[in-house]
DNA sequence: TCTGGGGTCCTAGGACCC
DNA sequence: TCTGGGGTCCTAGGACCC
């Protein structure tokens, strides 16, 4: 059996960890930039607020409800994840940490022990040391291990677990759940299967192979053998990133090439920290600049390249290099650009760095790298840059509403009053 | 005025090879 | 006049996830 943790709306739950006055009202957590909504305590999911709201047009909404609205505080969420994830390891050995907040649990082999009151015990345990509540469910496969979690949420009576354990429990379970609610049918799926009659999970599961396959491919064929419970997917292993990205809204719109150019450098050298944090190298290095394509009014113009680098490399100096070449052949004046990206690609370990004949990356810059790296880490991100990166720049993002990094940062630790 | 960011996998079709 | 067959690799685009 495979069990699936899941954390309750994680991002607003961290918050209130630290602000435990805010329990039963209302919170929101905004993307970068304080642009989006994207995360919401089941307060503010009562109030209708949408999930990718914006912000601006909600203020009045906010305010008018009493809506706590929090900056995202990666920092925080980030930790306050592995504390939940070592808890969960404690488990089992077999974990699959799927994203920040969730992650599947196998239980092989435990068919003697009760797996409600396993579960029961995640809950306690991980509410105990973290303040975090999470629900858990358990099922034969990962799709259905999903739709039990679903059901344990959905149902507060249920005490925050569900156990799919029978093929009453599994029948019951994919009758009820709708056809655009299963993990892994999204947006486009739902439509084309809403046209073909299917309403419920149990509905896809009746479907002819051949239909699935040719519209969904074989990725909806094993969805629907999942859900029939057989089993098609095992937990899988950490891996190293295939791809790295570093793309990023500006705080207004950018016209000069020197700005656009100065952020393509930034965001090169975090390709390169995020590369030499997992030993890689790149092989190469896509570039591209978009215009706001929400204003109609202003001439819009969004192009991207892509360029097989000389050598495989993670240095930032390279790296930057590389980049700005790539940004002279797409950028033109006369454009408001908003948003800018750098990705990496075709990564290989740094150990296996390919000799070529002529050029190669230079091999000082790994030990200059390595000072980088270890100076931005103890004394903060960004603190050693590059010439090209603009040196006063300190935080341009928007974060008004910035939580403290109460895990991570001793200057920002808890205050405890003492009467 | 203000609208996020970072990933993965699969397929069809074209280019190319012998 | 008649014009094969079987591969591989790459890429763009589309779908999905959190």
């Amino acid at each position: 059996m495979f069990a699936l943790v899941d954390c309750n709306n994680f991002y607003a739950s961290c918050e209130r960890v630290f602000q435990p006055s805010l329990n039963g009202k209302p919170i929101v957590v905004l993307s970068n930039n304080d642009g989006c909504v994207v995360a919401r305590s089941n307060e503010a999911k009562a109030l209708g607020i949408p999930m990718g709201a914006p912000a601006f047009e909600f203020e009045k909404m906010f305010e008018k409800n009493s809506v706590h609205v929090f900056s995202s505080n990666y920092a925080l969420y980030g930790d306050m994840s592995s504390r939940v994830m070592n808890i969960l390891s404690t488990f089992s050995p077999d974990i699959e940490i799927y994203s920040i907040d969730e992650a599947f649990v196998s239980f092989d082999g435990c068919d003697y022990f009760s797996l409600q009151n396993i579960g029961i015990d995640m809950r306690y345990k991980v509410h105990k040391y973290t303040g975090i509540p999470v629900c858990v469910g358990f099922a034969p496969t990962k799709a259905l291990a999903k739709v039990a979690n679903r059901i344990a949420k959905k149902f507060p009576e249920l005490g925050g677990v569900y156990v799919i354990d029978t093929v009453a429990k599994l029948q019951k379970a994919i009758k009820w759940l709708k056809i655009e609610d299963v993990w892994g049918v999204g947006r486009q799926h739902a439509k084309r299967l809403q046209a073909q009659g299917i309403k419920t999970a149990l509905d896809f599961t009746l479907m002819n192979d051949a239909w699935v396959k040719k519209n969904m491919s074989i990725i909806g064929l094993r969805l629907k053998k999942e859900l029939s419970g057989i089993r098609t997917l095992e937990l899988e292993e950490i891996q190293d990133k295939k791809s790295i990205a570093c793309t990023r809204s500006f705080d207004r719109n950018y016209s000069t090439y020197d700005e656009i150019k100065e952020r393509i450098v930034t965001y090169a050298t975090i390709c390169g920290e995020k590369l030499r944090k997992q030993d890689s190298c790149c092989n190469i290095l896509q570039v591209f600049i978009v215009t706001n394509f929400f204003r109609q009014d202003q001439p819009q113009y969004s192009m991207g390249i892509s360029v097989n680098l000389p050598f495989p490399t993670n240095s930032s100096i390279e790296l930057a290099k590389f980049a700005v070449e790539a940004l002279d052949r797409i950028f033109k004046t006369g454009y408001g650009y908003k948003k800018a990206g750098v990705i990496v690609m075709e990564l290989t370990p740094e150990t296996s760095k390919q000799k070529m004949l002529f050029e190669n990356s230079d091999p000082k810059h790994l030990e200059l790298m390595a000072v980088m790296d270890k100076l931005n880490k103890s004394y903060g991100q960004q603190k050693v840059k590059l010439a090209a990166q603009d040196l006063d720049r300190t935080w341009k993002m928007k974060r008004e509403k910035l939580s403290r990094r109460y895990t991570t940062r001793l200057d920002e630790i808890i205050t405890v009053y003492v009467p």
